[in-house]
DNA sequence: CGGCAAACCGTAACCGGTTACATGCCGTCT
DNA sequence: AGACGGCATGTAACCGGTTACGGTTTGCCG
């Protein structure tokens, strides 16, 4: 039952083991009958060279390592359709991991893939840099997706938080809004930590002298319907929720609603990711490209692998705004 | 900068490599001095054992393979986090890959995974039952998800979709719908072609006399739109419509509203799969409870590798009836 | 103190491939 | 005819672990 073996080959086509390695690798030479020969002795016992043994003697796995935080939705799987797509193209097999929960969880898994794959592409929107850089095994290329600015020295991709932030309060600003409220996302999670400081900077450039509203929230629905209930109540006076992630802008526009606050006559809102649930809803975002983000991020580990040199580029990856009808003027 | 070996570790204590090896994995017959000597040498070393080595000595990988169909998402991210969840809970890691089409790529996946996994977990619902036979290393447990039903040699997990849709149709029923209208998904696609047979049979056994209609759809929204169209239009006269999934339930929902036909007075529509939009735009539908499907599904492919021996059990999933706001009575 | 068993540890074989090097065979040139 | 070059092929070392087996040490007993 234990799959044949090159040696099963070798026998069966009365060579060495080493012909029929290089009869299958197509190394040249081989005399055209014998090569024959091992390929046919192959295809009759199913033979399929054993991925572990010539990972081994070659030092290369074929296999690159993706750690990700523990993303939901559309997200997720735009996410991991990127990598998996340029992977497969290029020959490689996508070893997956999610951190479950923070810490020493996270070291475990990139531990475990030693010995398996030839590179990283780790995504760690909440991992400290002592902590990341305990945890990477060294001598693997890797490559950090929104991970801790302070990281210079590895290839990294980083969303243009700030480009995007202020992107979304031209926008605002442009359409009449002046008393802008941002609700941010989690403590410790780098792009909401991003976009609350943006947003900051860009009120003070496109609204010189009004004083930026930044409100606490958590990235899910009910940090918005918070804010949504500050706004009814009339604890907060605004004219424009900008939200650090799409899941609180809709928390926020239902409960706005709810509280009989029509959207966006009275209010504006806005969200950030355009998740499939925005454009249902018809709500104003900045749309990341993730798929794209994946793809891109998992080709530039294998170019590494593939002899390009080392890459410690940092890429800024752009979001576009996109304007529906919370926003409308 | 290649890593250190146990070779390396073993010169550093000053032992023999099987010391190392013995030390590192609690084998019981090393000295409790010499096992911290080894044990300072690994930390200090900054020592992980190579997993593909071991792999090859121990005639074990601690992986699963995972292939799936091109998946969109919640559906897919919630699979992929239910198994990923009981596959690091067993302490495995999962290789993943996505067959993007058809046929021989799906071949192509499967044997890239020889020699790296040690169980397979396959959904593939469009596959053949000869391909898959086809595609299927021999030698490994795999288990296969919403394939052929023809397969009975084999573990294998399957939506009750017959249970699934009468539940549905006897909902729409009991709730006073008698012209109920069903969008079927794409051609060849297991559970599509499942769920329009049951259909027909509960009309058959909730409406007797009463005619079936089945019209064609995708699984994308604008199946659900099309069918829409055609109702606001009148070339058809329903009451209910009950899609295959929610994505084209949701492109009927708003076919239907933007054809100023009110939802569910005049026509009920529902959905399967229980995607979060269907939550959010209160649409009654069947949920599915998908990462328990995936976690269960790996964790009995990871029973057999333990020793519980050959599993050629069906499982049947049930999906569990969520009446909302498109369907109230 | 001698003898013996048990505990500990090192040597080497093995997992399934790749590949450097050695060998053997052929033809060609002088 | 003999030397030599080139090509096809086989032998064996190696990748980094695990583990059977045998040798050495240790401890305990009489």
């Amino acid at each position: 039952m234990g799959e044949a073996t090159i040696r099963d080959v070798a026998r069966h086509a009365k060579v060495s083991i080493a012909s029929v390695s290089r009869a299958l690798n197509g190394l040249g030479n081989v005399r055209a009958e014998t090569r024959e020969r091992v390929i046919a002795a192959a295809n009759e016992l199913g033979y399929v060279p054993h991925a572990g043994a010539r990972s081994l003697s070659l030092a290369r796995a074929h296999a690159i390592g993706v750690v990700l935080p523990d993303l939901h939705g559309e997200f997720f799987s735009e996410f991991v359709r990127g990598l998996d797509r340029e992977a497969s193209r290029r020959g490689y097999v996508m070893l997956l991991s999610v951190m479950h929960d923070e810490g020493e969880q996270a070291a475990m898994a990139l531990r475990a893939m030693r010995g398996r794959v030839d590179g990283l592409v780790v995504m760690a929107p909440h991992l400290s840099e002592a902590m990341l850089r305990r945890a990477l095994p060294t001598g693997l290329p890797a490559l950090i997706i929104n991970g801790p600015r302070a990281i210079t020295d590895l290839a990294t991709v980083r969303l243009d938080n700030a480009a995007a932030t202020d992107a979304m309060v031209a926008h605002l600003v442009a359409t009449g809004r002046r008393r802008i409220v941002h609700i941010a996302g989690p403590e410790g999670n780098i792009d909401a930590s991003e976009r609350a400081v943006a947003f900051r900077a860009s009120i003070a450039r496109h609204l010189p002298g009004v004083e930026p509203i930044v409100l606490p929230g958590d990235f899910a629905e009910e940090g918005g319907e918070a804010v949504a209930r500050a706004i009814v109540g009339g604890q907060i006076d605004c004219d424009a929720v900008f939200a650090a992630n799409d899941m609180m802008a809709l928390g926020c526009l239902n409960g706005l609603r709810a509280g009989g606050i029509t959207v966006p006559d009275q209010v504006a809102v806005t969200g950030f990711d355009d998740i499939p649930l925005a454009r249902y809803l018809g709500v104003t975002t900045m749309r990341v490209r993730i798929a794209e983000l994946g793809a891109e991020a998992i080709g530039r580990v294998i170019n590494v692998l593939e002899g390009e040199g080392a890459d410690t580029r940092a890429e800024l990856h752009q979001a576009e705004l996109v304007v529906r009808t919370t926003s409308a003027a």
